[in-house]
DNA sequence: CTCCCTGGATAACATACGTTATATAATATA
DNA sequence: TATATTATATAACGTATGTTATCCAGGGAG
């Protein structure tokens, strides 16, 4: 064998997402993990093929972040649980939320498009939705999750108000879902 | 006088709008503007002192674009005509707008500002409106924002349904808002 | 103890960038 | 026509990047 390990493959991804997290993904370089590791390039390309292999782990690490937030959440309802989920991976990696917003990001449809299906069996069961067909729930839904991507967005953007709280986030989203399932009723009601 | 001009700067910051249009702010370099006109950078260096002066005229020519959008909407409504604006700036320019919000972006948080108060006293003349506080107008507001800024970043991230058209985006709008001021209206007689 | 494998350091190569110094050529004016 | 002006081209400098070839040194296997 040769001499000791000294920067492993976990330092090396946890390094790199320390400066996507503070400067923005795009503002990873070899040089820099390798500088904030007290190394040269070396390990790294021991350890990774190339940028993209980097990039990739890197990825998966961020996945990972995302779904750790999702099972910390456990009130029982999905719905509420994605939106706070999505709210603090939002407020407290915005750069990196940011950027994977622009990316287009194959993270976002992929987070979305598996969301979509489990929360529709979801809503079923939920006692205050009896009575819309599947296809009003899917309306309702889509508001939900525009107003919770719009909020996301605002928040890690700066965009809303000074010392806006995860708390006051979360009430104004459960208000409007209740906006819209109220008015989703009423609908119905007229009909 | 010396030989005829070229390269003018309009010219100029209409490729440097094409290449942010088409490859993303970030992606303009100096050469890259140049081989697409032609040119070596020398014209780019006469016309700008550097990168930072080009960009601000970029900046200028975006904030331009989205208010000519803005001022072909003409319902009277500018709750609904600065909602349609923004869905057609993030649909028409998505790589932009995507490379606004990242940015933090002055750009959206000015436009924020400058917007909400107008809103304010727009929305204290609609019919629709009367009798609410300015805090409860407020909050209608703060809820369609949220909405709309969702639905823009949506309509640029490929986060919508295939071939949603921006009639369909403004009826999602327009039907959200009345399901918020139906609420707030609910709410007000409960009590 | 010696050899060899291998983690790491160093430095180089190629590329792309912003910027600038210099050269060239075209044109209006005297 | 000659000259001064100036738009453009060329090429260089300095910097940052990804990647790789080469060398060094430590530790287990024989």
């Amino acid at each position: 064998m040769g001499p000791k390990v000294k920067f492993t493959k976990e330092q090396i991804i946890e390094t790199a997402f320390e400066i996507a997290r503070t400067e923005g993904i795009e503002s990873i370089s070899m040089r820099k993990i390798a500088e904030k590791m007290g190394s040269s390039v070396a390990p790294i390309y021991v350890n990774f093929k190339n940028t993209d292999e980097l990039n990739e782990a890197l990825m998966d690490k961020i996945i990972s972040i995302s779904r750790n937030l999702l099972e910390e959440e456990n009130t029982g309802n999905p719905f509420h649980d994605i939106g706070i989920a999505s709210l603090r991976f939002a407020t407290e990696y915005s750069v990196i939320f940011r950027d994977l917003v622009i990316k287009g990001s194959k993270f976002m449809q992929d987070y979305d498009k598996k969301m979509t299906l489990a929360l529709i069996e979801e809503m079923q069961k939920d006692s205050k939705l009896t009575g819309f067909s599947v296809d009003e729930l899917k309306t309702i839904l889509f508001k939900m999750r525009v107003f919770q991507v719009g909020l996301s967005v605002m928040a890690a953007s700066g965009l809303l108000p000074k010392d806006y709280s995860i708390q006051e986030m979360e009430d104004i989203l459960s208000g409007t879902a209740d906006d819209v399932i109220m008015s989703a009723k009423l609908r119905k009601e007229m009909q």
